[in-house]
DNA sequence: TATGAATGAGGTTTCATTCAT
DNA sequence: CATGAATGAAACCTCATTCAT
């Protein structure tokens, strides 16, 4: 009298796991903004569960507690870059320009409205406080990301023309302008944003020299 | 010869401006390091208190609320950098990039044990939480370096070689670096802290070129 | 059936509005009494609470605040009386004397049980810090009855045999018993409450002649 | 060089009980005003001393704690109308009327700009949770208040036209414009406040009859 | 005596979590 | 599975009271 396909008469709902997952998705997209907006401890349960359209007590039925449902929204901003590094190999006979722009412009063409800047914003700032999060988020972002870079500065000294050499020591540089842009456009930018593409090709170009594009 | 009119029963205990600033002062120390580790939300009231070895209650005879002694705890940690800004003027025919190294290398030299990292991973962290804050730090600090660093970027196409030019429209690439060491400090170092002021230099290096010294 | 359009999930447990208002009510009368034992700043929520078989936080899911209760509380003490006074409608040829005593004598005769008596009381003692529902009690409960008793007034001086002429100016006199009534047994009683009732009727029979009765 | 007159040199202050009776006095009349402004619980111990130009630890000299405080208040409030009553005594060969007028009407002639109307309103909402101080009140203030009344009604039943017979029973019956005059120019008069002294007047007219002044 | 900084018990209110329906 | 009324620990803040000066 409820549904209309499944359900074979017997006793109850059958669990349909399409259903299951469709909820707890809306709980995390909810939960995604509710923390990025006001932070983990500001953040209601409450509020979260209204923003995906269910009741309070349902959450608990998807998420053992408040830290359990942080920790699976930052899991999964965090698969999401890791999936983009890890999917496409290098072209061969790149050079060190086109191997920084093919890694870092798609990550920083749509970084804030993907929201990808407010999540760095969000590991920003409640990192301190959430050390285990801080250490997944560094073993599945932050190192592979410094391997590539590392990997991109040892190619500029055996193939390049040296201008990364001075960055040899601190390859973290590289991804300097990206917080830059994530934190200015948070906090500092007073109405205009830059675009953070744009500063990075700059940055490049001022590292690099200029491009002929 | 104390007072003429009034006086109007005996003066009792007189208070002591000398005692109650430095109450006031075990509270913001107390209450700095609470917030920094645990952020704004994230710190009580009776800890800030315990950390200056008082009663809850004597917080609120120096502050009002919480938020009162957020913001005092903020705008000391603001007026400090900003007195550096202000305190040394230009001397003459400075090269670019002394100009840069006399700006930024004190800010960075002790820059964790100054607390200073610790405070921009603080308005970093809290900052999108507290606009009015955001705003005064806003004005008062970031500001101020922008247009220092503007004037540098300036004189450097005035009269330098012009390896600064692809950074004209992206100044704040500048203090990239500076934001990279807190961030990487802070979240990501894995118990490796980088040397801010060596990174920094790095960062000059390459952009204006490898430094003779 | 059900509903047609949104219903995206299930229903769970549907609120039962008669539990609901069972539970208010069970607030009610616990913060009634409360009330009128302590008085507003009195009166403690986990008291409140405990009277009603309840938990403190439960208070505040049927009432905003401490105020919004008292609110409550007053305006149901309040609507009964105004109830009253408005249902029945005077019978024709009525002589003042009985006029005045079916208006009165109704509110009197369970005067302490009823909880009318301490409800006075209550208003007497806050009403000065709560003007508002000074207001509102003025508004709902003393105006009305002031336009009855003017009624009848009027009407015993056009007429009647004149008795009640000197109180044309008073006319809240007619009311005086009734306060006296509930100050008295509330404080000077000595644990030998008068009978408002008779102590109504005296008054009748000191002002318009003794009755025969 | 501070005092001019005694202090002969020796240790300290000699103990001046002048002064200390003027700074009871001064503490008394702060907390009579505050304690009528905002009652009991709702006084707050610096505000009475702020207004008595005092410091809040200097209460606590001359009063051990706000009940204290709050009960000697109250005492002197009580004993000044006794001492009304006590003081003068009957003229011989006195009209019913001339008594009561003589009794009450010196009450009521300034009955808000005294205070008493207010003092009568603060026991009124106080006497409950106070039930010593009532007790107190009613020793010292209403029964001997009663007992004249009570003579009254004798003599009226002895020598009198017997009007007042009915109220014999409830005698009280008498004060009860007194109290109602204080509730309603207290809460329900909306701006407009009866006169007491002309509301009591109405009411011996309605109840020994008209008077011919 | 007088003072007022300091105290901390106690009050109101919030909100993560549970559980009967 | 979903619900939301109920819970109660815990936070912020107030203010009567103390006590060193």
């Amino acid at each position: 009298m409820d549904s209309v396909l499944p359900s074979p008469r017997g006793r109850g709902r059958v669990p349909d796991p399409q259903r299951t997952a469709q909820t707890r998705d809306l709980i995390l997209r909810s939960a995604l903004a509710t923390f990025l907006a006001r932070g983990f401890e500001g953040t209601r349960m409450v509020d979260v569960a209204a923003g995906a359209g269910l009741a309070k007590g349902t959450l608990y039925l998807h998420f053992k507690d408040k830290d359990a449902l942080f920790e699976f929204v930052l899991q999964q901003l965090i698969s999401e870059p890791l999936a983009r590094i890890r999917a496409d190999p290098a072209p061969a006979g790149e050079t060190i320009r086109a191997k920084l722009e093919r890694l870092f412009l798609p990550l920083l063409r749509d970084f804030e409205q993907s929201g990808r800047a407010t999540v760095m914003r969000l590991i920003i700032a409640e990192g301190a406080r959430f050390p285990t999060l801080a250490a997944i988020h560094r073993r599945l972002v932050i190192e592979p990301m410094m391997q590539l870079i590392e990997e991109v500065v040892q190619s500029d000294a055996a193939t390049g023309d040296g201008r990364l050499a001075p960055m040899a020591r601190f390859p973290q540089l590289i991804g300097a302008p990206v917080v830059m842009a994530a934190v200015w456009n948070g906090l500092w930018s007073g109405g205009a944003p830059v675009d953070p593409a744009a500063m990075f090709l700059a940055f490049l170009d001022a590292v690099l020299g200029p491009s002929r594009t």
